[in-house]
DNA sequence: CCCATTGACATTAACGTTAATGTTTGATAA
DNA sequence: TTATCAAACATTAACGTTAATGTCAATGGG
């Protein structure tokens, strides 16, 4: 058994009779590394099984090649594609990526300790920071950007879709289908992305002649989405729009377990088309959102960002278009 | 504003008229360092806004805190449940996680070499480790475990469940629930666990009297599902059971749309008990795997190895029980 | 009263890499 | 010819932390 031992820079060097100093330039491609040396130096590496340790170049460099996404809750498809998205388009080049958890749909300061001490390149976050986390993060010079949850009151970059105009499809729609009575069902009073919708939604049924009492547009609380829908359904509700697709499902559910049909009866809508990367059985009416897009900006941002350090901008708030989505539910 | 440099042990130091050595015991809380020091440099590391630099640490401890999770495809229930869970435990013992992609079904050497360059401590993978791998692993002290895929020729750690039992369980339902001829759609060919599931699967419906053809247990390949189910539909089959929850979600879909009834014309069955921990509009009949137990187990087997490196034992292959959750596809 | 002990801190070096700077050799231009 | 320059490598120090070792004064025992 060969002696467990980390091959090293300098071990190429010793080696060679060259010093670690040339093998590190000769490995990166350096110009002034004579070709020959470089060819030799790299076929040794090679044979010697060298790898990088990444630990200590990020000591030295003061980046170490990786991305933080953090979220509330990892059993989350939403969250899960994305996650997906950003993995598949930062592996290439080199960036490893790491999940961390928020606490109560917050980033606070506390839960970006490990992730400040672990000196990651950018943050990529599902859920708005705290104003004292973006002040240690400008401190700390750790580039972020917030998706889906766009808050103009956080200075910070966010990237996310056209809640409102979404939403507002989906009203439309419900009353040109024969809806006498909406409801909605958002996320916590809290989540400003889900107010949006509901404004929308409201405005959509407003314009299209329809009606939705303000008793109809509920916040979930405590994830009990049954006490939701069994009150929606005692005020003759015949339509509920869900925050997300998620949602939608569960009420969909729930609605088949009474021996509801659906869409005869009541009309069911989601938002985010997961059914574009996920296996749903239920052909949700929904609004698409350009998910693939989001995270293509929210990365080459974030990436910018990093060469170009140390430069506060404004911050920008970009809003994604979206597409409604009639599924069988309506 | 202030000039943004992160505090570092030597500024505390400096500030208290101590070394850096000294600064870093105290907050460790080691024996040789005085109360009333202590007391003070956390209190000024906390003033001053401190946060330990894990890189630095890292290079010097040579273990990074951080855990590499290898799965194929992170859009995946399965998968997420669990990359939740690892996450969820790790967390509190100041462990980061890091999310990697396996290829086509294996962890080979090449997608290692970002993740043993990284320095992890550990490795939780829910893909077949290739033989290079474990000995790059072995070489660089690298523990890992290998979650749901138990294949005895792999000398490497391994948990997952009594896939042969949970299979047996459904074919003898199917049987009993009246099925003349069952069909199988599994995993390719090369996932040992599908094969297992295929054997039990089998023998529980022999030893029920039912029976099945060779030709209705199935492979599948690129993800054509459809053609699969087609297959078994022209063959007459009246059940089908599935390789995991999301395919037989994918099948009853596929049933759905064809207006074929289920279970009346067709039962249905998946395995991992997804809607344990996710929302699932449909109550399959599944097998419950305990993977609260497999990640459990992994997460502290892997703890342990950290903590005892070097040394290398007998592979241990652990398969959990199972349980049969009967639901309303069958 | 002297030596051994110990509590509390300091000093030094090392983890592996890389940026900044230095050195050598040979070629080129004046 | 000689200063100039560039190519190709070497030397040094630094990133921030921590293990190993060293120092020193106060304490206790005989």
């Amino acid at each position: 058994m060969t002696v467990k031992k980390n091959v090293r820079l300098i071990d190429i060097a010793q080696r060679l009779d060259l010093t670690a100093n040339t093998v590190s330039r000769a490995l990166r491609d350096k110009s002034d590394i004579g070709e020959e040396t470089k060819e030799l130096v790299r076929k040794t590496a090679s044979e010697m099984g060298y790898i990088p340790n990444t630990i200590a170049s990020s000591l030295r460099k003061g980046s170490s090649k990786t991305i933080a996404i953090v979220f509330d809750n990892l059993i989350n498809p939403y969250f899960m594609i994305m996650a997906d998205k950003i993995h598949r388009k930062l592996e290439p080049l080199n960036y490893a990526t790491m999940i961390f958890a928020g606490s109560n749909g917050r980033l606070g300061s506390k839960q970006l300790i490990p992730i400040v001490s672990r000196k990651v390149d950018a943050i990529i976050t599902f859920l708005e920071p705290t104003k004292k986390t973006l002040e240690l993060l400008n401190k700390n010079d750790i580039p972020i950007i917030l998706v889906g949850r766009v808050n103009q009151s956080l200075k910070v970059d966010s990237i996310s879709t056209k809640d409102y105009e979404g939403a507002y499809q989906i009203g439309k729609l419900f009353v040109s289908k024969g809806s006498k009575e909406c409801g909605y069902i958002g996320a916590p009073i809290s989540v400003e992305c889900s107010q949006r919708r509901m404004s929308g939604f409201k405005q959509g049924i407003i314009d299209s002649g329809g009606t939705v009492s303000d008793q109809n547009l509920r916040y979930m609380n405590d994830e009990l989405i049954i006490e939701d829908v069994e009150c929606l359904l005692k005020q003759n509700v015949d339509s509920i729009f869900c925050f997300n697709d998620m949602m939608a499902l569960e009420v969909y559910s729930l609605l088949q377990n009474k021996g509801i049909k659906v869409p005869e009866e009541v009309k069911v809508a989601g938002f985010d088309n997961l059914r574009k990367e996920f296996t749903i059985p239920i052909n949700l009416t929904t609004i698409d959102t350009d998910k693939d897009g989001i995270i293509d900006l929210a990365v080459d941002t974030l990436l910018t960002k990093i060469k170009s350090k140390s430069e506060l901008s404004i911050p920008r708030y970009i809003n994604f278009d979206v597409q409604l989505i009639e599924g069988d539910t309506t």
